[in-house]
DNA sequence: ATCCGGCATTGAAACATTTCATTTATTGCC
DNA sequence: GGCAATAAATGAAATGTTTCAATGCCGGAT
């Protein structure tokens, strides 16, 4: 390693001060041209590479955001992650994408990070539902913003989808298509994603004049594919057969999908089957998938952005904010049209 | 923000020195118990969090290993996410994920990045071919490992996938099982991925004494699965139409499988289909894909290893190394047996 | 000739930590 | 009681940058 080419080296060899050297790397328009260009030429001859964390001490700030997501291998966090990331660019800042994996203790440990990294923001899908996590990290004078969560107090910014009318619109879909014997596949109902796409689904029946028995309710512990494929078996198994399916995202959709088709059962013909999150594997299945889409993209993005003004210049008139988006229905071949009921 | 509580402030409040409170962070054994407490105490009290900034600027380097990676929407690359994540982890360090999305302008931003955050390595997978961009990182003191990639001066460790090997798994499994007319979906062979994985297919074809004639090819320009439909169309059109299709990737050959689906085509049926990855998605297809497993997770957590142990104590009797692993074909439905040929 | 204003440049302070050569206190030993 | 050895604690230096009040310089106005 050579050692210390830094500002100082620079500012003798071109034979200027430090001062001046940090000028032209940072207003260069307050040093005369000559100068400028004899110090850039320096800087390059010498291979000087300015060094974050001097700067960011003096700062007392980092130029990274980070994002904690609770599962990497969820293309839909993937997508909000690009979100975060194209916003932040745009404003110069780099982005620092971490992955709970939905463990409290990974969650905490990360937030841990980011405070020593004194990081410019977070923004998070807390994996914590006892908030703990977050109330410690409030205690830092770190702005947040949660993605996909709605704060309970309300005290900080937050982006997230309307998930109860997401519920109605797949269902009422459904019912349009004149299935009567529904089922909903569901992650933990302590998430309140589930809760909420239920509670939607149950919303739409009522309108028809349905109750709550009409939506056989089947819960599995995770929302992957592997819990999609027990769910589908346990569908297999009930009688009567629901002949629609919604399932609290793509994921569990895609393995329903796989053990109905393995077992024969034809998908849309025999079971019509809606998921939720759009993601690109949905369409790309050799069924598409009819799913409700998140517009994780724009999620991320907007969340990225609130951050941003909160820390902006003009931090002083930041209201937090509550920004709630709205999915949408995307209808494909996982739920064709049948005769109406 | 509480302006300022540092070292200086925790140390004033226990009554010691900072270089006390500096020891009970960083060797707490030489420190007597009971001063010990009180000052771990005093933190919590006080609230301190270490600013990272400065032990960095002390120490000269941070305690992040930074992951660039092509395509964060492909789970193959989550995969090695996880994996580099994971032995980083082992070691206390954190990990910075970012995304090239292939271009090398975007790289270039992000080695910058690097260097000026001394990061203490970097794992990528180039996204430009012509290496400048390697070669201008190189002129930084900061260690890195090739991921996916063979480094062609052999200057710089690399942990690649044997994908001549893989190519030859897939081909030779098709011929096993009598087919004869055959296509290779592939993306830019300006890939040194895409054209090892054809030379593959080539020996396999080879040893069975059949010639390049047997291997239509069929190149688009992304290996994604929008790409994958469109190669699935151009195959619908040939005649005599292939039996069995090797794709250079499971995107790919989602496409594919989609478009053959929609075409009324069966699969296997009527063409056998081989991907490359073995992404969770390829399991979890509705026609489980057979594929050529890249040991991604592995390649990941090789590549941190071999980065800490360049950076760690004893790195003076490091050598670097390239490292290569084997795929392993997975067979699954998209490929039954059929009548030998 | 003197003063003024504006511009370019300077140099030292400040940022929060770690490290290490010293200092101070404690214990055991003769 | 004095001395050496050990343990614990100290405090100042060093890290590389940014910032800002101060300085120097030059041309033009008085």
């Amino acid at each position: 390693m050579a050692p210390g080419v830094g500002i100082k080296e620079v500012a003798r060899e071109a034979g200027v001060s430090v001062g001046t050297v940090s000028n032209v790397i940072n207003r260069p328009e307050s040093v005369s041209e000559e100068t400028r260009a004899r110090v850039l030429s320096t800087i390059e001859r010498l291979g000087y590479v300015r060094q974050e964390s001097a700067r960011q001490l003096r700062a007392g700030h980092s130029r990274i955001i980070a994002l904690l997501v609770l599962d990497m291998a969820n293309p839909f966090f993937v997508d909000v992650a690009r979100g975060a990331e194209r916003a932040a660019r745009e404003a110069g800042l780099g982005v620092m994408v971490c992955n709970s994996a939905q463990s409290p203790e990974e969650e905490a440990d990360y937030l841990g990070l980011f405070a020593e990294q004194r990081v410019r923001g977070v923004l998070m899908t807390p994996a914590d539902m006892t908030g703990r996590n977050l109330a410690s990290f409030r205690r830092q004078p770190i702005p947040f913003v949660l993605v996909d969560r709605v704060l309970p107090s309300a005290e900080g910014c937050s982006v997230s989808v309307d998930d109860v009318t997401g519920g109605d619109l797949a269902v009422r879909h459904l019912l349009g298509l004149g299935h009567r014997t529904l089922a909903y596949v569901s992650g933990p109902m302590r998430l309140a994603q589930c809760r909420d796409r239920r509670e939607g689904a149950l919303r739409a029946l009522r309108e028809r004049g349905l109750g709550e028995s009409a939506l056989r309710h089947v819960e599995v512990g995770r929302l992957d594919v592997a819990s999609g494929r027990d769910a589908g078996a346990r569908l297999l198994g009930m009688s009567p057969r629901p002949t629609a399916v919604f399932c609290a995202n793509d994921l569990l959709a895609l393995g329903v999908l796989q053990s109905l088709y393995g077992a024969g059962v034809s998908v849309p013909g025999e079971v019509a089957l809606v998921g939720y999150d759009d993601i690109e594997f949905a369409a790309a299945a050799a069924v598409p998938l009819t799913s409700v889409r998140q517009p994780a993209f724009r999620m991320g993005r907007t969340a990225a952005e609130l951050l941003m003004e909160e820390t902006g210049e003009r931090a002083g008139d930041h209201r937090h904010q509550r920004i709630v988006l709205q999915p949408e229905l995307v209808v494909r071949g996982s739920s064709l049209v049948r005769s109406r009921g």
